[in-house]
DNA sequence: TTGCTCCTCACGTCACGTGAGGTGGC
DNA sequence: TTGCTCCTCACGTCACGTGAGGTGGC
């Protein structure tokens, strides 16, 4: 039996190393051969066949647990078995092309953070000149309420994208955007509120009729006036002074009794 | 900062597991956040983006330990990584490909044990009428053989080809097919061994100016003797008839001084 | 009050890789 | 004799998974 193959043989002709193949001993695989003389294992061709067949499944992604199976199913089994394997591989080649496009994007510097509709708004903010302090500080409150309320975003950011196409509500939060960074004391801060309440008392009036337009969840309405107050610094300063001048709230601005 | 995520949302938004969160910050990818007042993790905005980036470079086969350097590299060093993960992915999209074909011939019934020259010499002697038993015997053997002499082979199956197209040689070829799995004192086997010196003879006159046309390694003729003496139970019985005859050896058959 | 989320260990998993220490064949 | 292959443990690796046992928020 001197032609029979050393196990050095039989893993390189199969292009695996010497370890898999007594790994493959080990879990049941593969049966152990006879030994030569000097303890030695040798192989005959029904192993390569067998041995062919096992790294052919492996490399499919198969697990080995289910190998033993698999090895002793019908013409019938195998095929249905092999479709399977097949869809596999197939949706695995599709996860590899999405993964190609999303380096790339990284490659291109994009975040990939947040949903596209999120992006467009971004990127027509700074199309309409808004300043890249108020983009970014958007882009961080999008990301956490994108994660807080996946399913409310896409259609908020219709409601977004309608107001800053609204020439004069645009105007008043292209100011707001100088503001942004300003201490609570700042002198402009009350103008502004004179403005935001000119601007809503003619909201008010135009769409007196549609009060529950936007069948909005209240708890998102809180969520995104504390995203507000959290990072614009004046921001409970703007809403003290609206409270003065009968507003509450800021999302889901409302009328009160004037506090003062 | 009631706004900032949980360890859960911050990975359900990325598709990942708490734990593999957690296992980010063991390994140092992403910063450990503040805790909130009941040692809850909670995270802003930069958590998202980081996370993504991870993922994302995860996903495509980076691996983690790949990553620290990844994640502070300017645009043109990860420009350079990005093409680099790009060519792997594309070469690990080409291995499924490979696989899906591999795991079709496995359907079919196909073994991808053996090399596409042998295959077709197999398939050539079917065709030819050869026995079953004699192609499965060859099957085996050259098995073994492209497993000890992976470089030998192609060579080895264009003469086996030429061969068993000639006519007086294939037309003996057939006949040992019948006597492939017969005794040692099978009453047919003399007369075989005088129709193969028959044959010898005429292909010596033949040939004699040729005499070294196949320059081939001196071992490979005796794993080749080897493998027909231990596959055929009846082959040593026919080398002492030829050895009676005149000759010695088998695949690269000379003549010598008749035994008896 | 119940269920869901969070916390920290710490061992398990999958398919081998990698020495450690020793023997056999050319 | 030297180097290469073979042998058997047995621990290591990679990227988490999976309880174990306990606390906090609605």
């Amino acid at each position: 039996m001197t032609t029979m193959l050393t196990i050095g043989q039989l893993a390189s002709y199969a292009g695996v190393t010497v370890r898999t193949v007594r790994h493959y001993h080990v879990k049941g695989l593969l049966p152990e051969p006879e030994r030569d003389h000097s303890g030695y294992r040798r192989y005959g061709a029904a192993a390569v066949v067998e041995l062919v067949k096992i790294r052919t499944l492996a490399e499919a992604g198969v697990p080995l647990s289910r190998l033993p199976a698999l090895l002793v199913a019908d013409a019938e089994e195998f095929a249905a078995a092999s479709l399977e394997i097949d869809r596999r591989l197939q949706e695995e080649i599709a996860e590899r092309e999405r993964c190609r496009e999303h380096i790339a994007h990284l490659a291109s510097g994009d975040s990939l953070a947040l949903p596209p509709s999120v992006v467009a708004y971004l990127a027509r903010m700074r199309e309409l000149g808004f300043r890249e302090r108020l983009v970014e500080l958007e882009r961080d409150s999008w990301i956490l309420m994108a994660a807080k309320m996946p399913d409310a975003i896409v259609s908020l950011m219709e409601i977004k994208r309608a107001q800053i196409e609204d020439p004069s509500l645009r105007e008043l939060y292209l100011d707001m955007g100088d503001l942004v960074d300003c201490a609570a004391d700042d002198p402009r801060l009350p103008t502004l509120a004179d403005r935001v309440v000119a601007f809503l008392e003619e909201v008010f009036v135009r769409y007196e009729d549609t009060e529950d337009a936007f069948p909005v969840d209240q708890r998102l309405f809180e969520l995104l006036d504390q995203t507000f107050l959290e990072s614009v610094p004046c921001a409970w300063r703007l809403l003290e002074l609206l409270e003065e001048r009968g507003f509450t709230g800021w999302t889901n601005i409302q009328r009160v009794p004037a506090v003062r």
